[in-house]
RNA sequence: GCUGGUGUAGCUCAGUGGCAGAGCAGUGGUAUCGUAAACCAUCGACGGUGUUUCGAUUACACCCACCAGCUCCA
């Protein structure tokens, strides 16, 4: 077994080794069916995943989704034969024999030789025989519960200068009741999808005419965006940084200096000037923010400078990877760099995190979230910029980090950025994808390449440390993932609508109307739906749109001067309108 | 970019090699209504460009967009 898959076992529970196992099995049977289908397929590799399992091989015909039937039929029948794994042992040779004319399997039986493992074979019934080193459970039959889900393409080796093979999804279960729990789990989220949402909710949309992955924010989307842009720069401030602005384009030369040309030249949007110039579109800040520190000298008693700012970001993005507001080509992030000197780079690191633990507290999203510590990969050092002892130095800081604040952050070798590694907020989307929101990079290089500066106590210039942070990260993931967590049914804070009056007839539209008025001039955001439709039908509408505040106009209240209120959740209760928006003012003012 | 799939009205979905259908939304009316959908009428669409065909929304090709996955993500 190897030393990756055996770590991986270890740190699982029983059960979840379990689990595995049957999934793996579920693999094996999935495989060996398609050999029986598609006697010219070539098997590749196909692991147990946390949610299911899948196969990868390599075949000219086509295989879609309707090919599953007669897929699953057959690994059915191989179910219902309750097939024993049994698992044998052979040398090279016979490991070169069995596979032969399998390129695929073939790279294994190599990679096996060099570590100088046993070739482990599993074998199901006589039918099949695979390169495997287990665990798998002891027979077929013990797989009762499976399902096919998706076929897609896969780089051999996850290299897109290798072939791409075909993948097809499935996932097993214990039981068919845990199956289809999981299936309808599934379903739910997916219902939860954040393109679903925002346009239902008029938040954002797109445009064929602007373009691909250019995103429009609607006034409704705006107005949440705006809350949080409010709501997260005071949150800066209180720690000192300052914000900053700066121009959405740059020469291509300071991308150059910064080390970002060269690695992302693809994904540069370039600007023709008239004048025989060209420009760039601003795919990072940091490069300007480096400008505005060098537009004067330093001192060691200035630092730590923090700048911020929320701006866009121009990149443009491979087609496949844009999708939703997870992968725009402009998006809007809430960037800021803090310079400071190398021993405050913990205790800088410390007030960022906290700030934003704090931030997303708020929104009931801490706790949803896992902390990626992105390390750099060691097997590919031409991926980054920067000296080998200062990225130790950095990685030894965001453990401390780690430690210190208790984060329970993975580390994710290969993850870093081209300048130094990092700590990111990591979240699940309604597809189960890991997205990052907030990150936290502490980076010795790039100071050193646009040679900023500061005058220490002895006179003798010294070169600062970067901080690159971002709290939430881009505001579209942001949004997004709040709404998928929410299914839109936001704080009240970040409400687009906080309060809806109906009024019950068109004999109340001029009172709900003065009303409307009230609440709008103390500054809630209300809305009055004065069309000619039954009470009923105004609740389920409000309903829909997530308000967190219906207010009920009918006779009765005008007659008491009262009003009656409705939350969301299905709550009524009367009272004057001045307790009213007592209530609802302090409710949004004790979550900001 | 790669593999596979999808594209019919603002939204959700039918359907067809020969006049494209519904529900909701919208608009005009009637009812003046008490906590998740009143009633009647009415407007509105085959992603684009070519090819085959007497005739293409339907078949084919290319383009565009979207979806899942892979790759990438400063």
């Amino acid at each position: 077994m190897s030393k990756v898959l055996e770590e991986k076992l270890e740190k699982m529970s029983p059960e979840e080794q379990k689990l595995w196992a049957l999934r793996h099995t579920a693999e094996h049977v999935l495989h060996t069916a398609l050999q029986n289908l598609y006697p010219k397929l070539k098997k590749a590799m196909g692991p147990a995943t946390s949610e299911g399992f899948y196969h990868d091989f390599d075949l000219d015909e086509k295989i879609t989704e309707a090919d599953f039937p007669k897929i699953e039929k057959e690994m059915q029948r191989l179910i219902d034969l309750d097939l024993p794994l049994i698992q044998e042992f052979v040398d090279v040779k016979k490991a070169r024999d069995i596979f032969k004319g399998n390129p695929y399997k073939f790279e294994w039986v190599d990679e096996i030789e060099k570590r100088g493992e046993k070739f482990s074979l599993f074998k199901i019934g006589d039918i099949d025989l695979d390169l495997c080193s287990g665990p798998h459970v002891e027979s077929t039959g013990k797989v009762k519960a499976f399902k096919l889900l998706s076929v897609a393409g896969a780089y051999w080796h996850g290299d897109e200068k290798n072939k791409m093979l075909t993948r097809i999804y499935g996932t097993c279960f214990p039981s068919k009741d845990d199956l289809l729990k999981y299936l309808e789990h599934v379903k739910l989220a997916k219902s939860n999808d954040h393109r679903k949402l925002g346009q239902e909710l008029d938040l954002f949309c797109f445009s064929d005419l602007v373009g691909k992955g250019l995103v429009m924010y609607t006034p409704k989307g705006t107005i949440i965006k705006n809350e949080l842009q409010k709501a997260l720069m005071n949150a800066c401030k209180e720690f000192g940084a300052m914000e900053v602005n700066i121009p959405h384009m740059a020469k291509l030369e300071l991308y150059e200096t910064s080390g970002h040309a060269q690695k992302f030249k693809d994904e540069l949007f370039v600007v023709k000037s008239h004048h025989k110039e060209e420009f760039v579109l601003k795919p990072v800040n940091c490069p300007h923010h480096t400008q505005i520190y060098a537009s004067r000298p330093r001192s060691y008693k200035d630092l730590p400078i923090a700048y911020v700012e929320s701006t866009q970001q121009h990149r443009d993005e491979k087609p496949g990877a844009i999708g939703g507001l997870n992968r725009t080509r402009s998006f809007e992030i809430d960037d800021g760099h803090t310079f400071c000197t190398k021993e405050q780079i913990t205790e800088e690191v410390i007030k960022l995190i906290k700030t934003a633990e704090k931030f997303y507290k708020q929104l009931n999203m801490w706790g949803n979230h896992w902390v990626s510590l992105s390390f750099r990969d060691p097997k590919t050092p031409e991926k980054y910029i920067g000296d080998e002892k200062d990225w130790q130095t950095a990685q030894k800081m965001l453990l401390d980090v780690n430690k210190t604040l208790k984060l329970n952050g993975k580390i994710i070798e290969g993850e870093a950025a081209l300048y130094g590694p990092k700590i990111d907020i990591m979240m699940k989307d309604s597809l189960n994808n890991d997205v990052q929101l907030g990150t936290f990079q502490i980076d010795f290089a790039m100071p050193k390449r646009f040679d900023l500066k500061y005058v220490d106590q002895k006179g003798k210039e010294q070169t600062p440390i970067m901080i690159h942070r971002a709290i939430l990260g881009s505001y579209g993931r942001f949004i997004a993932n709040l709404l998928e967590k929410t299914g839109g049914a936001f704080p009240t804070w970040l409400s687009p609508v906080q309060v809806k009056v109906l009024p019950i007839s068109e004999r109340q539209i001029e009172y709900a109307t003065e009303e409307t008025k009230k609440l709008k001039d103390v500054g809630i955001r209300v809305e009055l739906d004065d069309r000619n439709e039954t009470l009923s039908a105004k609740i389920r509408d409000a309903q829909n749109e997530k308000v967190p505040y219906m207010v009920i106009l009918g006779d009765k209240e005008i007659e008491k001067d009262e009003v009656s209120i409705r939350n969301r959740e299905g709550k009524n209760s009367t009272m004057k309108l001045s307790k009213f928006i007592d209530i609802i003012k302090n409710e949004i003012e004790n979550y900001q």
